[in-house]
DNA sequence: TGTATATATGAATAGCTCTTCAGACGAGCG
DNA sequence: CGCTCGTCTGAAGAGCTATTCATATATACA
């Protein structure tokens, strides 16, 4: 089989062809990768799983993740940059929302299941 | 507001204390987090991607995937120690199957994304 | 039994990412 | 007008990750 102008062995070559037709772009699928890696950072993360609620100011963000606020800040410029979050100025404050809707059911779905299996496995009572 | 001994400034201070009560244990988030790490690399969601429809050996998911045949087996190592992927071995082949149902559910809706999003922006047209 | 094949592994390198620190900017306040 | 406060930024260092090359293992086949 020659893909790429490259040969490569193949075991099941029709079925290499199907499933190659059927894949998404490459480049989309870097894409999603792309947004899957702005999801992997734990600081990012509780950035925007704190964000499903509503718009929050930096300091407060910082707060309730467990971060400074440089590294907040830097987080959020980078999600910013990516249009996954927007951000709402007043006075010297900078208040962020979750901007983007796929990101936002990605989250949903990430956190339901996590909030699933805690309850299938609850290492740790809920209340604390 | 004192956090984790330290102590914080805080604009909304009830705020940041009821959304910090409804997040998701920190633990719990930086296992989430880890998984979409694994889903960030091309390679490996081209991998998994791949692996949506069915099993396949390792030589045809390099094929599928473009990428050589150790990169592929590297990724899959991976995959496999967190058990997102498993596989049936028979003979020297070794065929690997999506084993996470989670991680289904994320490419699933991912993939769909990228479809809706070509069908509104089509840069190109879908047959090649 | 010896050789080719499919996959797995280890080590090394290069590139990227996160965090921190120091300081800049701009808005409000005294 | 000068000071403080909230946020932003840049640079630097440490740590992590991906890729490659070389080699190992183990199965089938001659």
């Amino acid at each position: 089989m020659d893909i790429d102008g490259c040969t490569v062995r193949v075991v099941d070559a029709p079925r290499v062809a199907v499933v190659r037709e059927r894949m998404p772009d490459a480049a989309d699928l870097t894409d999603t990768a792309e947004v899957f890696g702005l999801l992997a950072d734990p600081g990012r993360l509780r950035l925007l799983v704190a964000l499903l609620e509503g718009e929050l100011c930096v300091c407060d963000l910082a707060a309730v993740t467990g971060q400074s606020e440089s590294a907040a800040s830097h987080a959020l410029r980078l999600l910013r940059a990516h249009r996954i979050v927007a951000v709402r100025r007043t006075g010297r404050m900078a208040y962020y929302r979750l901007e983007d809707a796929h990101v936002r059911m990605l989250l949903d779905l990430a956190v339901a299941h996590t909030e699933h299996t805690q309850a299938i496995h609850p290492e740790r009572d809920g209340n604390h």
